[in-house]
DNA sequence: TATAAAGTTTAGCCTTGGCTAAAAATATAA
DNA sequence: TTATATTTTTAGCCAAGGCTAAACTTTATA
């Protein structure tokens, strides 16, 4: 079994990758000095978890690829199991399933998906990677890459940030919410986009965390 | 906020106290070598949660009482948690919350109380320790300290042991199981006890980790 | 293109929580 | 009551995963 540090890591390299992930990145992701950043990643790599090429960055190996979505799995399998059993806030989620998803047994692990119908997606719209680390596909794109006026209906937010997902959730911006960019505001530093019955506007750096579709009717 | 394996040694010995706790005791229900044993008890002293008489045996201080029951608490409360929600075998309980229970904000903790309705048992009768470390002084006897043909009804069973757990069920002895005791072989190693409709033989060592009540009618 | 700045790695240290082997204390038996 | 067995502690070691300070690369700037 990994040990806590390693599955962090491990997450950390998966969500700053897939490549050329950064000792700094990876340092301030997981709140240690770039010296111990270095260090794990050079007992990954001793462990055929990941590939490190010195002063260039890290990336996971297959293997190690396997493990990371391991985690995810169980992470999104918690925030799910919890928001359905539970009603903790969105943003109370994350944190809970960060510390929880270690302590989770394969069995366990089963049992949740199983009452849960073996969700494809978490609360927040993120897909949940298979038993086997297998990740559909997706097609979602991101807001800050559509086209104005075209209907979309958001798919994923962020979780990292609960204050975002106040405000996002504060402005009715969440998994199933129609809305249509009217205007971008490349120099105001956002962009305009309509609900159902308001409007918002939205830093670019935010769009490019939220994923949509087209919607199809 | 305690190490994991600070929390074991607190639970641990909190389980084999509440005096003159034995190094080797403590050691091997921990899994670990009788010298790591000595060193933890000592560090705990120095932190002020433990007091240590060498060569005679350990005990918690007032302080480290109650954070053995913080554990105490979480380990119940997710045990009903899992019971509830879940249906998991009353065997794999214990083993999935005996690592979660590291893993639990009081947030968290508090949020599956209320869910629950703040239970004072869990499934397998042991009481719940409050919030803040009150144990309600419960007046359970046990079994082994019944005399003939009272009636008497189950309250607690032991859960350490998965094999056990199924070998009491499968003989219908759970929390809720009315019972007599018919006879006492003291040298046979057992006593008879009837149920309703059976009747079984149960070794003296497991009687004393059965806890009754009178029947009231 | 030389030099400064930024990022990365190395070296060396620390704490936690394990281990074994040996020494010391206590308990048991002759 | 002395000798032996058992239990406990001490001493010294190790790996994991942190840290800081210094050295080394790479990148950016003058």
């Amino acid at each position: 079994m990994d040990s806590v540090a390693v599955e962090n890591y491990l997450k950390s390299i998966w969500e700053l990758g897939p490549d050329d992930v950064a000792t700094q990145d990876l340092a301030q992701l997981l709140n240690v000095a770039p010296a111990s950043a270095t260090k794990m990643v050079q007992r990954l790599t001793e462990r055929g978890l990941v590939k490190h090429i010195p002063y260039k960055g890290a990336s996971l190996t297959s293997e190690g690829r396997r493990r990371a979505l391991s985690v995810v799995r169980r992470h999104r399998l918690l925030e799910t199991f919890l928001a359905q059993t539970l009603d903790l806030g969105r943003e109370q989620l994350h944190d809970e399933a960060e510390r929880l998803e270690h302590a989770l047994s394969t069995e366990l692990e089963t049992a949740i998906a199983n009452y849960l119908g073996n969700p494809e997606r978490d609360p927040h719209g993120h897909p949940i990677p298979g038993p086997n680390g297998e990740l559909l596909i997706d097609e979602d794109i991101l807001l800050s890459d559509c086209s104005l006026n075209q209907s979309l209906v958001v798919t994923q937010v962020p979780d990292r940030d609960p204050n975002l997902l106040t405000w996002l959730e504060g402005n009715g911006i969440f998994p199933g919410t129609k809305l249509k960019i009217i205007s971008r505001d490349d120099f105001g530093g956002g962009i305009n986009v309509s609900l159902d019955d308001s409007s918002v506007q939205i830093a670019i750096s935010v769009a490019s965390e939220v994923y949509v579709i087209l919607e199809t009717d």
